[in-house]
DNA sequence: CCCGTTCAGTGATATTGTCACCCAAGGGAA
DNA sequence: TTCCCTTGGGTGACAATATCACTGAACGGG
């Protein structure tokens, strides 16, 4: 069973009365699942809420012509709450959820999952507003990927992706998927960053040198 | 307060236990909005959840450059919930929602809501099965905005528009903002259907001419 | 060291978006 | 009616992206 202050680090749960956290913490396990593995997907449909304690999954959609993007990520201390209704609905769910790094999480079965909607306002405030942020999280992508210039989201991807030192480990084939766009795009919209020295690149690694400059391009959106 | 058989209306509303039903029917009030009326958007935050009735809703969203895209329709029988997660999480709601027929609706408010879905397993799977309609509609964009040809999803839309006749009365621009593109590109389309006999145009007026050809492209994707 | 795979570069071409205009159709006011 | 004035639509030139068809370089395992 393990950690029962778990709940405490999830925004919004930590105001549960007492009696709902115990049933919350009875009812549910504690999971680790290796870097790079799909936690959801079409053919593999789970009927746990899953909450994140640590590492992070990527949520990204494949088209039928085989291309993907990168929808969001959840991160420690965020719930996947759009399985959650995807689930629920029995929908084919056409997105897949892969872990970037390992994962802690903690599932909690779809009846005890319901059983906390009917008794707990402050649960279903905290899957509300889930909720609320994913879908604003998705009408961002819609908003880019419709008007947004290449490279400017670029810009935005590099920064964010390595807003833990300025080296990142990644492929141009990774980052046209962050944007739903080709490798031959990024290749080049790379190479002019690189020509005005935002950033240095070698293979599968790229370096941030100027984030200033970086920002103030991601910036002009 | 009227009509106290409209839930059996909602799919997954009519078996709600009686005494549920009574207290929504009790708490809900009819309303009637005409067309082209904003009922939420930035500035416009309601706070009940809709229940159409009559009549359909278009959703869009408009970028900071001021350009449009239509992310979803809620037709007659289905509730707008999207707006329902964004207004208990507080969230910037970018989208908004504009009345394209007149439009009759239930609104229920913010407290019977969190009541019902306290009390009733039914309502809570109608609402995230509803959430799981929408959001599976918004991965569809996503993916059609970042993938899918824009003659393709221009005859897609001319054919759902004109699912009742074969004359549809709209701008170039509006279908612009249908897809999320430029008028002129809309405007070129056009003309290369028409010459290929597809459809027939006259100010603010396309006639369907030959629907089979274009399912078939719309279904190239 | 060879070989297969992955990563990246590039030119040519197609598609889509942007800009700057144009003109025509319709509607209202004098 | 005539004059505007607004709206809808056409078009050419050009920019930005996407696609295709390659190329070779870099790395890893046998």
């Amino acid at each position: 069973m393990g950690n029962t202050a778990w709940i405490d680090r999830f925004q919004g749960l930590s105001t549960l009365p007492a009696a709902v956290k115990d049933q919350l913490v009875a009812e549910s396990a504690v999971m680790k699942v290796p870097a790079g593995k799909a936690v959801f997907g079409p053919g593999a449909v789970p009927d746990n809420l899953l909450f994140l304690l640590k590492g992070r999954v990527r949520v990204q959609q494949t088209s039928e012509s085989g291309r993907d993007i990168v929808l969001y990520r959840v991160e420690a201390g965020e719930s996947c709450v759009l399985t959650t209704a995807c689930l629920l609905a029995h929908e084919p769910y056409s997105a897949e959820g892969i872990t970037e790094t390992e994962v802690t999480a903690v599932a909690i079965p779809r009846g005890a999952f319901d059983r906390l909607m009917a008794a707990s306002k402050e649960f279903r405030e905290f899957v509300l507003t889930a909720y609320a942020r994913r879908i604003t999280d998705l009408f961002r992508v819609i908003d880019d990927v419709a008007f947004g210039r290449i490279d400017v989201r670029l810009a935005g991807r590099l920064l964010s992706l390595a807003s833990d030192g300025d080296d990142l480990a990644t492929t141009h084939s990774q980052l046209a998927t962050e944007l739903g766009t080709a490798r031959e795009v990024i290749s080049r919209v790379l190479n002019d960053f690189q020509k005005r020295g935002f950033v240095a690149q070698s293979r599968g690694k790229i370096t941030l040198l100027d984030r200033a400059s970086l920002v103030r391009l991601a910036e002009s959106a």
